[in-house]
RNA sequence: GCUCAAGUGGCGGAAUUGGUAGACGCGCUGGAUUCAAAAUCCAGUACUUUCGGGUGUGUGGGUUCGAUUCCCACCUUGAGUACCA
């Protein structure tokens, strides 16, 4: 009987849909245990093979986990709010919730074909609206929350209020906006409503404020910091300009200490905490005021060296800053000016991508330094962050490079105050060295002088210890049509949130998904967007008419795709809960993520991101857990190849009676990659090896041109590669001609003649040409994407999670190469006929290939065989490494073929061991071999040592730390036993070479090396 | 520039606490089967050699009886990050 894989894979998959056999219980006596994959965004490319590879090892720990006795939550769902199917709908006016509807069903077609475990009936989107009412609930939960400093929580705006009702805001220690205005009790008690809460906008988690946001024009939107990759939108490439937006913003700031501490508990890999350590950036330093005397103004400062104080020779502010207008005096005024201009125009890429010149203009003004009283010049430079600290520093060039640099070329002194040589470069470590020149501080330390500083500082009020996050709060508004809407309407430009038990505020119709002509976001077109705040419910004001009292217009924009994906490994505990978003018991029984996998580069916004809104919902009470999740894994991305000809392009450059004209020949060739290596991408013919530039010479010659030339000058060619379909390259890198003929966008190439290093074939003369490979990420735009589809059609699921995993470790990047799947294919071809009439029953000449297991007992071999696997597979699942688990089931299978082994006592737990990898074929045999529940929760087997103890053992000799031969001896002879018995062995006379042997190292049970 | 990760046959990769380097698979070579091919099976396959041996885990050093594994310096590749005061 053959191995029908395609017939096996269909029934098992149904059965398993059927069976609900992967259906999570949300009570259990078992231990939990909670697998999830990343959040899929549904494209409509569909999936390729490069994405269910953390779904595959995702998968097979999760089927391994059931087998250990485990109650295992394994999830999948859709992050279906977002960007590529609203682009969609503005070209072709589709509604992208029919898009992104069908592209959901085809990723689950494609999932469900490789045969994953996943407990569909959990299934969430995040842009249904049984779930985003509770996105919005959440968004309605962080309105109505402050960050209280002394607690270190995030607390009802309800203790605020009382507080300032109390006492007023003077004593409050809260994350707020900057400048707060100090109140009484009496004046918070005094002020109306409209008042009141501007002042508590200031305080809440989520708030609207005027903020500086990256706008990014081609996609009509805001981006935030980590959707924005070397200047342009990570998604298209457009452009980003800096734009004063009022926006809905999210106080994650209030949490930065916090998201850095909780790094520690948890097991994610070290690049990925190291990139949200520096996203969060701390750094421990001291605010310093500077005086301008004879004025109001001070320039407050932040520096991570206050020990270097009396090492400042000037100031820098940021061109934006807005001290630059009334400090500047009249006759640096046309400079500044002009230099506040120019900065203004060079866009952020520019500036960031410029970092060598320096440029920059002194102001005129002086600040005092708040020890020596010395006059500090205060220059303007873009090296500074308006962003960042104060948007000003205090310019210490004998410490700090890019100080040094701008003192150099604007000829500002360098005092040194420190004992080391400053001559070159600026002095920036912090250690070795002593504080000279510096009043108090001389003799002092680094960490000495820091703190005496500080000290020094607050004494005169002029400056304390304090600790700056790069951190910036996150925008929470997008001018978008797909994505949820904000629970929220305005009341006189005020925001109030909608009374929760009126959720979801479902996204409205819109008939173009375009903003409007006023510049208003998509929802600005939506004919019903207006809150009736006296019935609670979404109403019709028709365009131009006055909204009835009690009516007012709801939020226009709407949220980024995080808002859906920060908490969804919540809901999938408890899916269907119409009451909240999930249940007390299945959020106390679930608790958090034990194994996460997924790509790299969440790193700073998903994983950043749920992780704040995971400890805002615990300091509010709804969660126990503080961390989503507990173990990450970044799977390594699998890259394509690429399949790559080049054309060569001919033209001849000659003179006719107008003078110099150059005409291109029709006669282009086709030449692989290794044959111009060395060549430019263009020039003369000359250039092109021998063989190939005589024919061209010949052909170009007889070419028949209306245009006649009188003289010609010179041959010349260029070089252009271009991408080829892989699906139309085979294994050996040859592409057909015919199939090329059939693709519309391969004109240039079917035209061809194709050299292939030896001869020049003229076009129609050849069948196949050959193409080079290049790794490149998979994407469709490169022509190398490969599809699961394919795969599984011509292999099966069950070669394809086994081939994916034996490509190499999970974390490490691979290109994807289907060389080497016909070695896994032809494993499980052998697994089968394991099962299937044994060796010696065919020599008796039974014929056919029946199933067969025999109840006999197994030879003492094929145990030791069993058990080894069971200890190899065990061990690698604790390691994440799969594909040696791979390899571990090839050598049993070797094995047991060889021994010729058909007792069930192996052939049975062995279907368990190899099922979390290829679930249909053991399957398939587990009720051959007659069970009639799946194989799914059967028990793991047990390892047993005794299977593995071993009499003697094949001793490595070695002469000097180099293997020689092995001798076998006796595992329990002694030390001195094994030496005689090596010394006395005639191989070792003749290694010796006569020599007498300095030493002898004997370690039992492992090796013996004799120097000498 | 800084931070991190990784360099092992023709290729993907293995060697879990320092103890037989190259498991397993691909590819390649030879053979069996076949009219032939596919499929399958068997044998071989790091390099080199005067067939005794010699050399080999990016390079150079060190520790050790013994180093792919530990230490130092360097080279290369990849990823992230970038005027953060």
């Amino acid at each position: 009987m053959k191995y029908h894989f395609n017939d096996i894979e269909a029934k098992w998959q149904k059965f398993w849909k059927e069976n609900q056999t992967f259906k999570a219980e949300n009570q259990s006596d078992k231990e939990k245990y909670y697998v999830l994959d990343m959040f899929p965004y549904p494209s409509g490319a569909g999936l390729h093979v490069g994405h269910p590879l953390g779904y595959i090892a995702s998968d097979i720990y999760a089927r391994y986990k059931r087998h250990k006795g485990f109650n295992v939550l394994h999830p999948m769902g859709y992050d279906s709010f977002g960007l590529p199917a609203e682009q969609y709908a503005i070209q072709t006016g589709q509604h992208p919730a029919i898009t992104t509807e069908t592209n959901i069903n085809r990723y689950r077609e494609q999932l469900g074909r490789i045969g994953f475990s996943f407990d569909w009936s959990r299934e969430v989107r995040t842009s249904n609206p049984d779930y985003y009412k509770w996105t919005q609930w959440i968004f309605i939960e962080l309105f109505h929350s402050w960050y209280n400093k002394n607690t270190d929580k995030a607390e009802s705006i309800d203790t605020l209020i009382s507080i300032f009702t109390r006492e007023g805001n003077e004593l409050v220690n809260a994350v707020c906006d900057e400048n707060v205005m100090l109140f009484t009790s009496e004046m918070w008690n005094s002020f109306d409503e409209e008042q009141q809460q501007k002042i508590l906008l200031q305080y809440r988690l989520t708030y609207l404020a005027e903020t500086e946001v990256n706008w990014c024009p081609a996609l009509g939107t805001v981006l935030a910091n980590d959707e924005i990759v070397n200047g342009v939108s990570e998604r298209g490439g457009h452009p980003v300009i800096r734009k004063k937006m009022t926006q809905w913003s999210m106080r994650i700031t209030a949490y930065a200490q916090r998201l850095l501490d909780g790094l520690q508990k948890i097991d994610w890999p070290q690049p990925l905490k190291d990139s949200q350590t520096n996203w969060i950036g701390k750094s421990v330093g001291a605010e310093v005021k500077f005086q301008i005397p004879n004025s109001k103004f001070q320039i407050p400062v932040f520096t991570t060296r206050p020990d270097t104080i009396f090492g400042v020779s000037f100031m820098t502010l940021a061109p934006e800053h807005d001290l630059v207008k009334k400090i500047t005096t009249p006759e640096q005024k046309e400079a500044v000016e002009a230099y506040v201009e120019q900065t203004a125009k060079r866009s952020e890429r520019e500036r960031m991508a410029d970092v060598k010149t320096i440029s920059g203009v002194f102001t005129g003004a002086y600040a005092e330094h708040p020890f020596s009283k010395e006059p500090i010049p205060i220059w303007i430079g873009d090296y500074v962050l308006a962003s960042y600290g104060t948007g000003a520093v205090m310019a210490v060039p004998c410490g700090d490079e890019r100080d040094y640099a701008f003192a150099k070329h604007f000829n500002i002194p360098i005092p040194n105050i420190f004992d080391q040589d400053i001559s070159e470069n600026a002095f920036s470590e912090k250690e070795g060295f002593k504080i000279v020149n510096s009043d108090f501080l001389n003799g002092l330390s680094y960490k000495e002088a820091t703190t005496k500083a500080i000290e020094a500082l607050e004494n005169i009020g002029q400056g304390t210890g304090k600790t700056n996050y790069r951190l910036r709060d996150a925008v929470f508004s997008r001018q978008r049509y797909w994505g949820e809407p904000f629970p929220v309407y305005y009341v006189n430009g005020l925001p109030k949130t909608i009374d929760p038990e009126h959720l979801p505020i479902r996204l409205p119709e819109v008939e173009k998904y375009l903003p409007t002509e006023d510049g208003q976001p998509p929802l600005g077109r939506a004919k019903k967007w207006h809150w009736d705040a006296t019935n609670n419910e979404v109403v019709e004001v028709k365009e131009g008419e006055k909204p009835p009292s009690g009516v007012w217009g709801l939020e226009l924009n709407t949220m980024p795709g995080w808002a859906g994906s920060s908490w969804y490994l919540f809901r999938y505990m408890d899916a269907q809960n119409e009451n909240e978003f999930a249940s007390k018991e299945a959020l106390e029984y679930w608790q958090n993520v034990d194994l996460y996998i997924g790509g790299s580069e969440h790193a700073t916004g998903h994983l950043l991101y749920s992780r704040f809104w995971t400890k805002f919902l615990h300091d509010r009470g709804f969660l126990h857990v503080d961390e989503p999740f507990k173990k990450l894994i970044n799977q390594g991305m699998i890259l394509g190849e690429s399949a790559i000809i080049n054309v060569i392009i001919l033209k001849t450059l000659g003179r006719n009676s107008f003078g110099d004209e150059e005409r291109v020949s029709p006669n282009t060739i086709l030449i692989n990659n290794e044959l111009i290596k060395d060549l430019p991408t263009n020039g003369s013919i000359n250039l092109l090896p021998e063989k190939l530039k005589h024919p061209i010479k010949a052909m170009l010659k007889n070419e028949e041109h209306t245009l006649k030339f009188i003289e010609i000058t010179s041959f010349e060619y260029s070089i252009v590669p271009q991408r080829i379909d892989v699906s139309l390259v085979d294994l050996h890198n040859l592409v057909n001609l015919k199939e090329i003929h059939n693709r519309r966008m391969y004109t240039e190439i079917a035209k061809s003649s194709y050299y292939d290093g030896e001869n020049l074939w003229i076009k129609g003369d050849f069948d196949v040409f050959k193409v080079s490979r290049e790794v490149e990420k998979m994407s469709k735009s490169k022509y190398n994407v490969v599809s699961p589809d394919a795969i599984c059609e011509q292999y099966g699921a069950d070669t394809l999670r086994m081939y994916e995993m034996f490509l190499g470790p999970l974390e490490q990047a691979k290109p994807w190469n289907m060389a080497g799947i016909t070695g896994v294919h032809s494993f499980l071809k052998k697994f089968w006929k394991l099962y299937h009439t044994s060796p010696s029953l065919l020599e008796r000449g039974s014929g056919g290939e029946e199933f067969y297991v025999s109840n006999s007992p197994a030879s003492i071999k094929s145990l030791k065989t069993l058990h080894k696997t069971i200890k190899k597979v065990e061990e690698d699942m604790g390691n994440f490494s799969f594909n040696t688990s791979v390899s571990t089931f090839m050598i049993a299978v070797n094995e047991l073929t060889a021994d010729q082994c058909t007792s069930r006592e192996v052939l049975d737990p062995l279907l368990i061991l190899i099922s979390p990898y290829a679930p249909h074929i053991a399957e398939e045999l587990w009720s051959k071999l007659g069970h009639t529940t799946s194989i799914a929760t059967a028990p793991f087997p047990q390892f047993e040592e005794k299977y593995l103890v071993e009499s003697t053992k094949a001793y490595p000799i070695s002469f000097n730390g180099k293997m020689r031969f092995t001798l076998e001896l006796p595992m329990d002879l002694s030390k001195q036993a094994i030496e005689r018995e090596v010394m006395a062995n005639e191989k070792t006379m003749h290694y010796l070479e006569g020599r007498i042997p300095k030493k002898v190292i004997v370690v039992p049970g492992k090796i013996v090396n004799i120097v000498g």
